[in-house]
DNA sequence: TCCGTGCCTTGACCTAGATCAACACAATTA
DNA sequence: TAATTGTGTTGATCTAGGTCAAGGCACGGA
């Protein structure tokens, strides 16, 4: 029964409200973690906080059983309602041109936070969609903002949350308006592994879970590109491919072919 | 003395608070419009304010004497404290990448808000210049913040541009990634047209203020290609060109050719 | 008036990456 | 076990747009 109420909320367009209660519903089955103990407490929202105030971010943030891979949190045109948090696994954002092509925007990890750009219009302007198996707490905008009134620390450390986002999206501006295939998959896999190390994962030892497709679809090249840029990478040695997995052998040649963007 | 002063602020590096002090210096000298009779009220940060509330903003914001073709507002890693609302005239907001190069990441129209990059870090994280004589109005951000918390209008209106502004820097994302050369140029001349029409200006007749190597940098297009493009579409009756001045004749056509992305 | 100096335009190439096509290799299903 | 499907790799070609080079036109200074 809660399968099928989640694959609905995959197939329907306007699922959000659907989720969000699911979500809710699912709180008090006892089935969360608190933000307090949260291991992605220090890089999540409750950056900041004093332990009391963390408690009373708590109290608004939805906790969510885990999605399925290709599940959505949300899509395109879906009235926006919460940012959400990814707690594991990963996601990407995405939306889709007029002309039916679908551009990634993004992907998150682990202590980030999607669905910023919602709030300008009240409605969502990207699709949110888990790459594998993940799960995300729903923040209620409204409560966030009625909070952020009395946490002053919170507020703050939400509008930079907002103005980083806009500061990393400048710069893939760049490397999408300047970058050589080489430099943009060797930023691509920096970007990642310096992600993976906030959350103290391996930084030159990991698994990519997005396809070629997503990634080239992300950079602005083709799969064929992406797929021949990792097999001369390998060549020289500078990193190790086996499928998805990933090895870092030479971060510093590979951030001199990223021309140090990072 | 005001222009030697203001000299200086063009070539040192650390020199917005200089520009701050003279900016508030010239408030004192009876120079400036009130945000209440500005005639961009309804598109600036006073949106959705109530009268009263208008002039607590008033109160806070800085104006600007005018500052010259080419002088900046702010320089990458020039320290944070304000955001910037253009009166008149035009901007350009760049980064520069390790290497050298510049990144153009945005033109600023008057009504517009630039800055906001900067609040992630408290450092900014591009540069701001002048492309024509152009007047700014400074907003302190620690104002901007501790006045949000009494006017709830103010504070939301806030987060929707810059949530506004991570949309559309995801528009220009999708542009870079997946447009032709000739969907660039259409994307960005309708861009311009929709941005004047806000103004009350012709949306279909107009002086681009930025050069074609400043175009070209934005768009990831050398400016040869987007001397080309522009060619090319006034042969096909799309637009004519005279230098800086634009016509765009058939916007119909324009939107067809952009993909209709806008 | 003449001479820079800065843009802009146009033409003739050339190359990075797209496109097309074939194949490899799991993982999934029959 | 074979057939199927999804995903990744590799090679052969093609092309949009970059690069290089030449020239035009407007504006400012002497």
């Amino acid at each position: 029964m809660d399968g099928q109420a989640v694959k609905v909320s995959a197939t329907k367009v306007s699922a959000i409200k659907v989720s969000d209660a699911l979500l809710e519903a699912r709180c008090t089955h006892g089935y969360q973690v608190s933000c307090s103990n949260c291991r992605l407490g220090a890089m999540c929202l409750p950056l900041a906080l004093k332990r009391e105030e963390i408690d009373e971010l708590e109290f608004i943030v939805k906790r969510g059983q885990p999605l399925q891979r290709g599940e959505h949190v949300f899509r395109e045109n879906d009235p926006f309602h919460s940012i959400y948090a990814v707690r594991s696994g990963s996601l990407k954002s995405y939306r889709t041109t007029p002309d039916g092509q679908e551009q990634v925007t993004g992907f998150f990890l682990p202590g980030e936070i999607a669905g910023l750009d919602g709030i300008g219009t009240n409605t969502h302007l990207s699709s949110l969609l888990a790459l594998e198996t993940a799960s995300v707490c729903a923040i209620p905008f409204n409560s966030l903002e009625l909070l952020g009134k009395e946490l002053p620390h919170l507020q703050r450390h939400f509008l930079r949350l907002m103005s980083r986002e806009i500061a990393e999206d400048q710069q893939l501006i760049t490397l999408l308006s300047k970058g050589t295939a080489d430099q943009k998959v060797a930023s691509f896999l920096l970007g990642i592994s310096s992600r993976l190390a906030r959350q103290d994962l391996s930084p030159t030892s990991f698994r990519l879970s997005m396809s070629r497709v997503e990634i080239g679809n992300y950079l602005g090249l083709t799969v064929e590109t992406v797929s021949r840029v990792f097999s001369k990478l390998q060549k020289q040695f500078v990193l190790a491919v086996d499928n998805k997995e990933i090895e870092l052998s030479d971060c510093d040649r590979l951030r001199e072919i990223a021309g140090i963007v990072d």
